[in-house]
DNA sequence: TTGAAAGCGGTACCAA
DNA sequence: TTGGTACCGCTTTCAA
């Protein structure tokens, strides 16, 4: 952390001025405060690499109750792991809550000792990014693609191997292909959607409203979504899970229905960890490693405090692995 | 944070040996040290308390990299959970890691503004507890049962409920009960095998080595436990899986070697959520709600902070929900 | 709203 | 190892 008074000569200001805007203190001309933040950030990384052993933290920001789903347990994991050899704490913050007395969540996090953020994207929350982004503070989003050049973000493009997965069910003769989504619309589920989109149009498959099924995204869900399928008249022959929860959900529903996948549907999974090898049958997943999506957003953002890189969007592939739930549909043998 | 004079003043010593014991630093005499900590954790609440406000961290600590499993991430939900409505952050700790140049892991905590820590013990940790105790700073242990004075501790007691899990078993017909045990012995686990064997002694009921299973607790590992109980020249008819991975694994490997649950097989899991109905057939399990443990041990850390409430042990109890997975062994029949 | 300076708290050095 | 003291930095007050 720099000096009040190192800040106070980069801006041409009081040390005073710069107090006051540390702590957030009224009678501040909203422009020296932006000035003021904007030189801390830059300033402190400096100093704080020269001397090693300084720990100052890490945190991971996320909005709203949304905390701890798979997917986020998973995330963390991955930004521990990539912690552990470095001399950072994490911490863990819910940007819903009330900030003390207001102030910018950059003010707050700079006095708190915290060194940069990964923030967790779920809804909109552009503004705090623009926010953080004036104040230069080291910020990665996760799962969101981020226009500013002084934010950071890594997401998991799913596009090609959701391409991949549904040529295999085509090659497999399927063209009457549904799709269950999460209905939390965030980035990485409308991407998926769009692939699905995309994929129908290029290939001249049939479409039908009724064939996208939208519920919540857990794994009771994925039961729902298979009893309206079945329920449907001229029903499809396969159907495209887009997130891991209701792919499982789905499997025990089909076991209680006697519904046999593959043999009367297959089913295209979505895996963020390791899930598909524990669901009867495997599901045939499209797959993302969540884990491995933290500890690169880590990396990125230690490279971004550490002015070893400039803040960049990272791009990570999707995979698809065929395994057990995917076959020749049924009214074609 | 009570200043360097305040302590000095409580304990009768130089500001300057305050200090120096708060930073670490050496030709510091063992018994100041202890002094000065004791001092410290005793005064700090005092004031922090008086102003409004005041924001510090709760610390989670837990050691070595078992950090989020399953049971990690309902534990921390549940803390966030009952973090949310006050002003404290959360702060994610691994004791195994280096912490800066040593020093008693309260003076670490200290330093970095925690008010007090919530503790998932994994192995024996009572070298650090103890040290926490003479220090008094707020700790409390979650799952395992604390003898010191100093220091809160929640667990569960499964003691009944897996009683009455294997009466269950027993009113149906079965006496040939084997037991699958997570490879990790700590006090939850440790307690699960000794209810069994207990039960087993009180009612009578063969007991045979190799119906005791060890392993990893690992999903896949309860398809291994299931192998190797259908390979038993004079098999059991029933098995308790003391671990919610052990029993959805073990689910997973019946259906793909055409095991029927409970027909020729009946299964008691274990569930720390609602994993439970997450499986086919859904287990007849003891349920802990890991959840409410994380916000019971928040609580009673809050009160142990705030001297509303002396530490103490406080137990929890597990429930037995009997679902599909038990019936009358076949044999029987 | 801002700058100057006093006040307060913590560290570091030096002597015992 | 411990206490006394000088020093240094941040906050707060006061005047402009």
């Amino acid at each position: 952390m720099p000096s009040v008074r190192e800040i106070a000569e980069s801006v041409n200001v009081s040390i005073g001025s710069v107090s006051r805007v540390l702590n957030n203190q009224p009678h501040v001309s909203p422009e020296l405060r932006a000035k003021v933040l904007k030189a801390v950030n830059e300033l402190r990384d400096d100093s704080a690499m020269g001397s090693p052993g300084v720990t100052t933290s890490i945190a991971f920001a996320y909005r709203g109750q949304s905390f701890l789903s798979p997917y986020d347990a998973a995330l963390l994991h991955g930004i521990a792991e990539g912690l552990a050899p470095t001399e950072h704490d994490l911490m863990v913050v819910n940007t819903a809550r009330g900030r003390g007395l207001g102030g910018s969540l950059g003010q707050t996090l700079i006095r708190r000792g915290v060194a940069g953020v990964v923030f967790r994207a779920a809804t909109k929350d552009h503004g705090l990014f623009s926010e953080l982004a004036t104040e230069r503070f080291p910020t990665v989003v996760i799962a969101e693609r981020i226009e500013s050049e002084h934010i950071g973000c890594v997401h998991f493009d799913a596009e090609l191997a959701i391409a991949q997965a549904l040529s295999h069910l085509v090659q497999q003769g399927h063209r009457k292909i549904a799709i269950a989504l999460n209905a939390i619309d965030d980035y990485d589920h409308a991407q998926r959607f769009a692939a699905y989109q995309h994929f129908l149009a290029k290939h001249d498959l049939p479409t039908d409203d009724r064939w996208i099924i939208r519920s919540p995204g857990w794994d009771s869900n994925g039961g729902s979504a298979l009893r309206k399928l079945m329920a449907l008249p001229d029903r499809p022959t396969a159907i495209f899970m887009t997130d891991p929860g209701l792919g499982s959900g789905l499997c025990i529903e089909a076991l209680r229905m006697g519904v046999r996948i593959p043999q009367d549907l297959s089913v295209i999974g979505f895996d963020d960890s390791e899930g598909r090898y524990d669901t009867f049958p495997r599901l045939s997943s499209v797959c993302q490693h969540v884990g491995l999506l933290g500890e690169t957003a880590l990396q990125h953002l230690l490279d971004v405090i550490a002015r070893r890189s400039a803040p960049r969007e990272i791009k990570l592939e999707c995979s698809f692995e065929p395994l057990d739930s995917t076959a020749a549909p049924f009214s074609d043998l």
